[in-house]
DNA sequence: AGCAATAAATGACCATGGTCAATTTTGGAG
DNA sequence: CTCCAAAATTGACCATGGTCATTTATTGCT
């Protein structure tokens, strides 16, 4: 029998096995070592296979990054959307609190997670675009519900939301804006945002 | 005599003869294959030095890039700063597009200075951590002399102008949302940010 | 079971940024 | 002019991500 394009081969179980004893092994790693500290080398040498195998599975070593830190951010917006919906400002900063810590744990996490933010030039988006798309999707629902600015669009506010939580991160980083913490700066730019309070002229 | 911590050397023209050759021969390698194509290698071999030189005069690749992209990113501030002050939102755009094309005009230069947008860790302030100084406090200026909202200060306006700005770049950058142009994106968030229309409940 | 076709895995090799002990050059003191 | 300490330079070497021709395992067919 021919093999055609609609009838692609099944994955072999050792594919999967593989797969899992490397994402496991990554797991661990960045467990103790942190994601930054992550070395493809010993995440192959402790999934027992070479190197070669390590890019067959992922394209490169970003790639699998992304999966680690996208299934992190996936689970703490899941966490965020099993709670009750916020009703106000400071009650939004703290159910994404863990998801904001997620994103700034560490600077190369957030680098990484800015690099992939718009998926990476070609139309594949990748596990953390994704996240961000829910993370947009999820204060839209929230701005929705709540009385906030009718001036614009919620899908547009809840753009605003992410890019400011993403400015409050990048000046948390920034030696000159370290005396304001993360979540005071969110809360300035996010009143202002959400609910200006003067005629424009 | 005895060298002491107030009378430190001079420096040696000819460290400046060789610091002048590498950047040089960078600017003409960017000319010819652009910033992501930038090899040290090919730096060292056309300024005739050894690659420790290198390292000896730029902490790491990255120091050099920033030096480069810096420069030009001043240079566009100057040529916004010489003109005359911008009266409208559209204005502002226009007077600011050489400096927002020169931030998004490769992937790789955007990636770069956002993440040395916050001085890298240290309290050391880097030319693209200082040129995105400048943008601020030029269009500081620019709020307090036009009618924007006056709730807030003009130095958060300006904040959130540079990071609207960024995340238009970042969407652009963004295989999703390719159908709105970064001018058009960035209009719609800056009015709705500097101009908010509505009451907020 | 035997065989061919495909998938998976291998590891030597490459590309490139970065390090550092050893060497050469420089400028000034005597 | 000589000499020397500091500054500048060198290049062999390292670290690490990534490639690819070759080898090995699996699967479906007869």
């Amino acid at each position: 029998m021919v093999q055609t394009r609609s009838m692609a081969k099944a994955v072999q179980k050792r594919t999967l096995q593989t797969r899992a004893r490397l994402l496991s092994v990554a797991r661990d790693l960045v467990k103790t070592s942190g994601y930054e500290g992550l070395r493809v080398e010993e995440v192959v040498l402790g999934a027992g296979v070479a190197k070669g195998t390590f890019f067959a599975h992922f394209r490169d070593k970003d790639a699998l990054m992304e999966i680690l830190i996208g299934a992190e951010l996936d689970s703490s917006l899941d966490q965020a959307e099993a709670g009750p919906v916020p009703v106000s400002i400071p009650d939004m900063i703290s159910v994404m609190r863990p998801y904001h810590l997620c994103m700034k744990q560490e600077r190369y996490v957030f680098d990484l997670i800015l690099r992939y933010s718009g998926a990476a030039a070609i139309a594949e988006i990748g596990p953390i675009a994704n996240t961000l798309g829910r993370y947009v999707y999820l204060v839209e629902e929230w701005v929705k519900a709540g009385s906030y600015r009718t001036d614009i669009s919620p899908e547009l506010i809840a753009e605003g939301v992410q890019g400011f939580a993403i400015q409050s991160m990048s000046l948390q980083f920034c030696a000159l804006h370290a005396s304001t913490t993360f979540e005071d700066r969110l809360k300035v730019y996010w009143d202002a945002w959400m609910l200006p309070q003067s005629p424009s002229n």
